[in-house]
DNA sequence: AAAGGAAGCAACCGCACAGAT
DNA sequence: GATCTGTGCGGTTGCTTCCTT
């Protein structure tokens, strides 16, 4: 036995909404507040599921929405996120002030995946381009003919193409919680030995490793907080009114976003630290 | 100009979780 | 502790528009 359906679906209306009924639920939220959608159709005169009601404000009608034109900064961004974070859609969105995770997941859907998938193609038919290059020098040069069969099997002798590809991180989709969302990086980041400021990289910090409780401790100290504190700012009101009266811009997010990353990439146990990294995020 | 296909996007659906009862 | 309700989320559908032939 399934649960039962948010609503009767009898005698509703369904499809595009119409200018009356946007008008309608804009009034309604606008003197009575948002929350309690079953309801809230009734009351509003609106002849709208609630699950309906609630995308239609979140999705267009909320203020600060913004529509179309991704700019590429939002696109690189959405990228970046997308390969840390997956297609958590939502999580996404809370780091482009704006922008819905409908608005994001059809963007990604219809030009990313695609535009991502020829640029791969691209990169796997240069890299066999590049093959075949070093095959044919190979029989060519007589005299360097071993070292350059052994560069060879080297690059690609066990089948695979030298393409570095990024770890993926599809965790499960996890629920924040309104009590939950307010542990900032920094409580997690070993509040008790941190000190330093902004980009002191030679704290220690601590995460949760990937078991749970266990925390795994270290001088790493590749992450700076104030970057952290960036990405996981999830305030229970992190609304688009909050997210806009945020100092930072796009750029900004997306150089120290990237910033960091590089430092991860770059430290002898990045993958550790690219886990942990992503594990704080999606805390 | 018309038809068919492709692409983009708004909306729906079902599941899962948190809090209330 | 069990059940119910409200809400959030990601996947999918289907309509509309654009493009090609």
């Amino acid at each position: 036995m399934g649960r039962a359906p948010c609503c009767s679906k009898v005698g509703l209306d369904r499809g595009p909404w119409t200018p009356k009924e946007d008008t309608l639920l804009v009034n309604y939220i606008q003197t009575h507040g948002e929350g309690h959608w079953r309801s809230l159709p009734i009351k509003a005169g609106l002849l709208r599921c609630g699950k309906s009601c609630r995308l239609r404000w979140l999705n267009y009608l909320r203020p600060g929405i913004k529509r179309g034109n991704i700019t590429p900064d939002e696109d690189d961004l959405i990228i970046r996120l997308h390969s840390l974070l997956g297609n958590r859609w939502s999580l996404i969105a809370r780091r482009l002030p704006g922008r819905t995770d409908n608005e994001i997941k059809n963007y990604w859907n219809s030009h990313l995946s695609k535009r991502l998938k020829i640029s791969n193609e691209e990169n796997e038919s240069k890299c066999m381009r590049e093959s075949a290059g070093r095959k044919r020098n190979m029989i060519s040069n007589v005299n360097n003919k071993r070292k350059l069969e052994k560069d060879y099997e080297g690059a690609s002798g066990n089948g695979e193409t030298s393409t570095t590809k990024t770890k993926i991180h599809t965790p499960k989709a996890i629920r924040v919680s309104p009590s939950s969302v307010n542990i900032s990086i920094r409580n997690m980041v070993g509040s008790s030995s941190h000190t330093g400021g902004v980009g002191d990289h030679d704290t220690n910090w601590c995460v949760p490793d990937l078991e749970g409780d266990n925390h795994i401790n270290g001088d790493q100290g590749s992450v700076s907080n104030h970057c952290l504190d960036n990405f996981v700012h999830d305030d229970p009101d992190d609304d688009f009114s909050s997210q806009n009266s945020l100092p930072r811009t796009i750029d900004n997010m997306l150089e120290e976003m990237f910033e960091e990353y590089q430092q991860l990439l770059n430290a002898d146990n990045h993958a550790q630290l690219l886990d942990s990294f992503v594990d704080s995020l999606l805390a």
